[in-house]
This record gives structure tokens, C-alpha cells and sequence, in this order.
DNA sequence: AGTATATATGAATATCTGTTCATATATTAA
DNA sequence: TTAATATATGAACAGATATTCATATATACT
């Protein structure tokens, strides 16, 4: 095995190199990783599943979740400063929408694979 | 408005009700959001992204981090813990891969939404 | 103007997550 | 068996994230 520069152990440089010339840019990763993270959480999730059908208002959603209306709207924010969603004021009340139609793809395909795991073909 | 017997306002209660019928079951939310956060994190993403290639030893990807292997080994025991990826031994290295081939899938889908980020029909 | 409703927000707290450091284990070579 | 290599793991610490609580803002109504 041989170091690299860096004081770190390399045992196979060729996989090392590869993986690199392969990986992801650090914008990707950090987008990809944001992205991940604001459906990843529960809460979020459900909401961006929930407005995915209709739209609706913070005590809706908190009704639904079965928090505080604080809660849903500290969430809601973050959506927000995402991109993920939009607010429509009517009145006093504000309607909450999905800004981006594509995340229940995620969602779907992410239901896909957790009914379908593993499929291992040829090794 | 309404309120219901949990003692939260229910601004609109069709919207909610319809809600809880479309809503995800327990089992999918905690299921998809424990997917999503595994392959949410940074150095994870990078990891299945890169054995979806070739497989690795644990100091290539250390290297190909640039984190310590310790580090890298408890994110790898998350992977395996959660079968996202196996390992093989070959004498003291034990090189790991994808256990699950249908990650990449979800990786590319979520880049195309980072590219394509916003498309609002009609409304 | 004054009050009520709906939501937003800052700060504090609590929880979760990731890394580090020290140490343990497994395999190979001498 | 002793030493070396490669990896694993537990505990402690640090940073990120979510909720709560109190308070602020915006609109509507009187």
C-alpha cells in the first residue's frame, strides 16, 4: 500500500482515484444533501406528502400532525427559505402549496424501494 | 371554525380529514424517513454513491473523504445496520458494497430535481 | 382605535447525530 | 507466539436540529 499526500492510508490508489474522478461535486452533494435532510424529517415529510394533494393552512397542518401550530410554522419556514413551498394569503389565513411539484417523486420512488429493498441481480 | 375533540383548531376540517385519509401510514413515514436521512448525510451520500461503482475498503474511503477511518467505519456500520450495504473479507481488508442497488435511483432523481428544480403548470 | 384571529419568530432547551480518541478484535506474517 | 495491519467499537464531546414558550406581527371586525 502506498500514502498519499494528505498522510492518509490508501490501500487500493487506482479504486481511490476512480471514486474520485466519479464523485459527486461539492455543490451536488451539498444541494442533494439539503434536499434529502428537508424531506427526511417526519414531520416534513408528511406535510410535503399533505400539500401534494391540496393546499392548506398552518393549523390544518397541525391538526393533522398533531402539534403545536408553532411547531408546524417553524417548519413550515424552513420549506419556505427551501423553495419547497409558497404561502397565499386570504384574509387572515394562509394557504400553504408545494413551489416544487416534483418532491412526491422522491417520495414514491423512495416508497418503491423500501417495498422492493434489495434486489441483488448478478455478482 | 371547528374545534375537534384534541383540543387544536381545525380552521378547515374537510381539508384535514382528507388529509388523514391520504396520509402516509406510520411504518412509510418512519421507514422513508429513516432511508432519506441515511442517504442525506454528506459523507454517506458520497459512499453509496461511490460503491455503486466498485466496491471499497474502509481507509479507500477514508481517503476518498478525507475523514478518519474510524469515522467512516461507524458511518459504515449505520449502512450495514440499516442493509444498505455488506461486506466482504479478503485477508485483513474487508472490502465493502451495495446491498441495495436501487439507491443510485434515488440519488439521480433527486440531482434532476436540483437541476430542474421548478415547474409549475397550471394553476 | 381596540380587540380577536392566524401566524411568525427569537431564545432557550432538549434531542439527535457525527466525530474523535482510546482501545479491542481479527487476520496475516515472522 | 509476537508483531503488524485493517477494522470495529464504546464513551465522550460537539454540532445540528426540533420543540416549546413567550412575544410580535398582520389582517379583519367592531
Amino acid at each position: 500500500m502506498n500514502d498519499d499526500l494528505c498522510g492518509s492510508r490508501m490501500v487500493h490508489k487506482d479504486k481511490v482515484v476512480l471514486a474520485k474522478a466519479q464523485d459527486l461535486r461539492e455543490g451536488e452533494v451539498e444541494g442533494l444533501s439539503k434536499l434529502l435532510k428537508l424531506i427526511a424529517e417526519p414531520g416534513r415529510l408528511r406535510i410535503i406528502h399533505a400539500l401534494d394533494k391540496q393546499e392548506m393552512c398552518v393549523c390544518d397542518l397541525a391538526a393533522l400532525l398533531n402539534v403545536s401550530e408553532s411547531a408546524v410554522s417553524h417548519q413550515l419556514r424552513l420549506l419556505r427559505t427551501s423553495d419547497v413551498v409558497e404561502k397565499r394569503r386570504e384574509g387572515t389565513v394562509l394557504y400553504y402549496r408545494l413551489k416544487n411539484n416534483r418532491l412526491q417523486e422522491l417520495i414514491d420512488l423512495g416508497l418503491s424501494i423500501l417495498n422492493y429493498p434489495c434486489v441483488i441481480e448478478n455478482y
